[in-house]
Order: C-alpha cells, then sequence, then structure tokens
DNA sequence: CTGTTAGCGCATTCAC
DNA sequence: GTGAATGCGCTAACAG
C-alpha cells in the first residue's frame, strides 16, 4: 500500500461529521441556499485540515471531461510558441483548465508513431500556424485555429484568432515608402503556411500600389544561412534593391549577414526589416525594425474563445493588430 | 446527448460476442493463457473495427495513476526551455504518457493564484533550473531535478540530470588561455540558479590556475541592455580585459554592443564567448563561440529517470557533457 | 436543508 | 478459458 493515501470525499465528510454530497456540493460552490452556511464553514475547514485535494480522474470520469486541451504548434524550437503557450495556459488556468503541448504529427519521428499517444484525453484543441488547407483534421472535437488565416469555408466554420498580419506589412511598406524607398526586396518564407501567404500578399500590393514601386523575392527556410543566401541573390541581381522585408526576424539576420557579406551598411546602404518582434530584434547590431506580434495574447485570445465554444458559444473570429517597431535598420536610401 | 457517444468496452464486448473483462484482458494485453487466440483476434477486431479507444479518465481513476507528469521550468520565452519539452515529450509519448508545462509559480502573477490550478493530477514532476536550495518542495511526489545541480542532502536523494557546465567553463578558459589571453571578465547572470554559481566557480577555478591569470566580474540579468552595460563596465575599468567571458548567448550578444559602443572590434581587438549555443549564437556577427548544451537530450534523460522512478528503481544522477563550438568571435588578443 | 443512491468506464478478483 | 461482480472517487438525481 501507498505510504499516504490522499484524503478522499468521503474522509472529509467524516471529518466534517457530514455525508459525502454535502462535501460536494459545497467544494463544488453549489450550495447557495443548499447547505446552511454553518455546515458549509465546517466542510471547508475539515477539507483544509486534511489537505483534501479532489481526484481530477474520478471528476473527469464523473463530468465526461478532462479539463484539459491540447496545444498544437509546428515546433517548440521557434521563440515564438513559448509565449502562445503561456498566454494559453495562463487563461486555462483560470478556468482549471490544463493545457498539454504537442508538435505537428510529422515531428514525432519516433519509432512508433504515438502507440495511443495522441490520445483523446482532450475536451479541444487549439491549433496554431497550420499549412493552409489543412483544416478539417478535428473529427468531432472542438477546435480554434490560431494564426491559421480565416476559415473560408463554407458551413459552420471553426473559430480563428488571427494577426493582422496585412495591416502590419503595410505598415513596414507604408514606413519604407516614407523614408524614400523604391525597389524592395522580399525575403520570404518558404513555408507553407498561411501567415506567410500573407504576408507576401500584402507586401506585394503595397508596392504595386506605390508609383515606380518594384519588387523582387527570393525564398529561404527558416534559418540563418539559408537566408543569408536568398538575401544575397537578392543583392547581387539586377537592380538591387534599397530595401530588404524579410518574413521574420530570424531571416533579417540572415540579411545581415548577406550585407556585411557584400560590404553594405544597414541602414546606410540598405534598409532591413523583420517580423515578429523576438527577442533577437534588439540582439542584433543594429536593432532591428520590425512588426510586433502579440504572440502571448494570440494564446490567451485562443485560450478564451475554445473556453467559450466548450460552453456552447459560438466565439466570432478575431484578429490582432501587429505593431510597427522603427529601430536602426531602416534609414532613407543613400543618393 | 453528444452526437455520437464514442464506444466502450462494453460495446467492444457486445460486438465481439464476448464479455467486457475478456476485453480489458485482451486489449491489455495480459491474455497468455488465459484467453483463447481466437477469441482475442476476435476481440481485436471488433475494437479496431468500432475504433475503440480506451477511456483514460475511467483508466486513470482504476489505476490510480494519470500517466501525466509535469514539466516545471522558470519560463517559456527563454529559446532554451522549448527543446527540454521536446525531449521530454518524446520519451513520454513513447511510454503513454503526456507532459504539461508549468512555470515556475511567481509566474501566475494572475489574479487568482492557480484556485485548483495546480493540480495533483500528476504521477512526477520534473524541475528544471531551480533556484538553489528550494528543493524538498515535492512532498510525496516523485520528482527529478534537471539542471539544478547534484542533491547534496543527506538521506536519499532526488535523482538529478545535469549538465556538465565546469567542464565546458573549464573548456572556454582553455581555449582563451591557448590563444593568449590572462585577463578575463566574467559577465555573469544574476540569477541564483546552480548552473550559474557552477559556472562562475569554474571559470574562477581555471583563472587562478592560469600563471599570470586575472579575472574581474560584472553581474547582470539575462537580457541585452542589461549585458551591454555590465560589459561595459568590464571594459571601461581599469586593466581591460582581452576576453569577456558570459553565461548566456543573449548576454554575449549585450556584450558586442557595448564593444562597437567602445569602437573595439571583436574578435580583433576583444575576445567574446557565450554559453549554450542558442539560435542567437550563428545569427550574431562575428559568429559566436560557445559551449553548446544538448536541451533536448536534459529533458529526454530527465524523463527516461522519472520513468524508472515511478518504476520504483533509484535512477543514478547523470551529467550530460556541454561542448565547445569555436566559431568566430575568438582569437588571440592584440599585441 | 441534508443523506441515500446510482453509475461514469475500466481492471480485477473470484466463481464457473 | 470465460463471465459476473466489485469498487476506484466523484457528482447529480432523488428522497427524506
Amino acid at each position: 500500500m501507498p505510504a499516504v493515501s490522499r484524503p478522499t470525499s468521503k474522509d472529509v465528510a467524516q471529518e466534517a461529521g457530514v455525508s459525502q454530497s454535502t462535501v460536494s456540493l459545497v467544494l463544488g460552490g453549489k450550495w447557495s441556499g443548499r447547505v446552511s452556511p454553518a455546515t458549509a464553514r465546517n466542510v471547508r475547514s475539515a477539507a483544509e485540515r486534511l489537505g483534501y485535494r479532489p481526484n481530477q480522474a474520478a471528476r473527469n470520469l464523473r463530468l465526461g471531461t478532462t479539463r484539459t486541451v491540447l496545444l498544437m504548434v509546428p515546433t517548440l524550437s521557434a521563440p515564438f510558441f513559448g509565449p502562445v503557450y503561456t498566454g494559453a495556459a495562463r487563461v486555462a488556468a483560470r478556468h482549471g483548465f490544463g493545457v498539454v503541448v504537442s508538435t505537428w504529427p510529422d515531428d514525432a519521428a519516433g519509432p512508433a508513431d504515438s502507440p495511443f499517444g495522441s490520445d483523446e484525453a482532450i475536451d479541444g484543441v487549439l491549433a496554431s500556424s497550420m499549412a493552409a488547407g489543412a483544416l478539417a483534421e478535428f473529427r468531432g472535437t472542438p477546435a480554434v485555429m490560431l494564426d491559421s488565416g480565416p476559415d473560408d469555408r463554407p458551413g459552420d466554420r471553426v473559430p480563428t484568432v488571427d494577426f493582422g498580419v496585412a495591416d502590419g506589412m503595410r505598415a513596414i511598406a507604408g514606413h519604407l515608402a516614407e523614408l524614400g524607398h523604391r525597389r524592395f526586396g522580399h525575403v520570404a518564407a518558404a513555408v507553407d503556411q498561411w501567415t506567410f501567404h500573407a504576408r507576401a500578399e500584402a507586401l506585394a500590393a503595397a508596392v504595386a500600389g506605390l508609383p515606380g514601386g518594384a519588387l523582387t523575392r527570393a525564398r529561404c527556410a527558416i534559418d540563418v544561412t539559408s537566408a543569408r543566401d536568398a538575401a544575397a541573390r537578392l543583392l547581387t541581381g539586377p537592380a538591387r534593391p534599397t530595401a530588404l522585408v524579410c518574413d521574420d526576424d530570424l531571416i533579417a539576420a540572415g540579411a545581415y549577414k548577406a550585407a556585411r557579406a557584400l560590404g553594405l551598411d544597414v541602414p546606410a546602404d540598405l534598409s532591413v526589416t523583420g517580423f515578429d518582434d523576438v527577442l533577437l530584434a534588439t540582439a542584433l547590431e543594429p536593432e532591428l525594425t520590425t512588426v510586433r506580434l502579440p504572440a502571448e495574447e494570440l494564446g490567451a485570445q485562443g485560450m478564451t474563445a475554445l473556453l467559450d465554444l466548450l460552453a456552447g458559444h459560438r466565439p466570432a473570429p478575431r484578429v490582432l493588430p501587429g505593431e510597427l517597431v522603427v529601430r536602426d535598420s531602416t534609414a532613407p536610401p543613400r543618393g
């Protein structure tokens, strides 16, 4: 037998000299006018004295709910998703929910592809930054999509929470245009996610709307060396851009390297912008002009929407605005 | 009623024309010589046909286990902890365990300090990077300490998994000494965690053992501006160090800034080293000489130890070696 | 106002 | 070799 088995509601009942159901009522907070205040206090103090904690498993079984939601993210290595988790967990905890994380399926390069690992022991899922068009995986499980774009399918849609990336990109283009830039290079993430498609479209539209505006583009993976190579391609091509718009702060770091390798000074010879505003943005030299995306807020709002959904409501799609943060990597073009 | 309630073991029994207990036996894998192979096959196919998934809550209740462990980390904002989680989750999944993350208590600056949020619905805890001496929080809950130093208390110790940070620091000191450096500056993290105490001691010892070796130290928070200020203090003091040893890659980024502000070239005028080898290390210019810490492996080994512990064993303390990665931020001192 | 009863889905004795 | 019965701890009807 275990050293000291935890007290049960039955023990509390005995200690307080009442019945189990009374304990349940009191501790469940539903005793308004059903149990006398004196008894309630009595029960509470007994529970306190014994250090009683309700057994979640029993609770889950009885209630048919697990009070656990699954957060799916592409990876936890990217600095962006820690805050998303934090935000989601914060509001979840406030409602007695836990959050388990899982990375996108194929990440499980392990031996057995989750034997029965991907339990159905969850009440709902928060899916972040999905590949475009990968909706519809969730048969019957309440889900909210994060940073995956609006749900354009007909019928009843999945609730969504997104960033206003298009506005963010327009802000960057506007800032650069105001400084006098006309030839833009887009160092684009070669990742099939809504957010990157949206960024590309918004930038293209903004530049197209600019008299004399020209845009070239190179794609790369989201890592420094790949980004450096892509930026170098843009910089050594014809009609060199005076500003490099990068899909991600890390990509911007690669652009810095390409610029330095070519003897170009940032921002005197070349303006560079990032996206996301992660820690890296201020670690770089010069500090990076970028768009701050409220990652933690994304997690928090997403969880709020999911909790709403679980409560039987139909949360409306939400869009979280990004904020242009001007630092030292942008300046008027030379000449 | 719900749209389609999931099949239970009872449904499977009915479908297979056997009893519930037979289903449990077969699916539980404990039917060696108790159930006929034919029946077993029959049950399996019935389960398959119905898409049966055992109800975790019921299982947990019956077994008195939750197959969930808690990973406690100081923060998820630091890029270091994502991989730790990933490693832990990987081996946990392989054993049918889930992992929930929580950040250190006081992070819950929320309204109510986890009303009943921090459930006891866990089988064990993996505590990473604790403040020194903060052991002993886990009354009765099996725990493994990660990156928190060896457990020096008498009696039965908590199993530990640590990095060989002392060796790592010695490797850095040795590398720098070999290049000809004698005056070292330590930009130290002002964080009360074992790993930083160990780094400081190891560096001090290494420099003390070096003929003509001198060491100055400045403390800072783990953020770029604080690090930059600390590094600047060291650089403007008497007998300027020729090498700055930083407790963290992010701190090294701050050191870069201080150097540039003083017109010092890295590495020609000043060598700089980091610690951890996060993404940032290669994003900087010049790329950072640092010590790679196998973060994912820490999580994996920690989970392995915890699973061992839960199985009734006494896992031995483990130490994961760090690896010196020489890049472009270190060079012989000038003159 | 409070106690008694029943059952969530499963793993496990114990009869047969 | 298999089935019937029991109870894990809890909540929600329903009595009293």
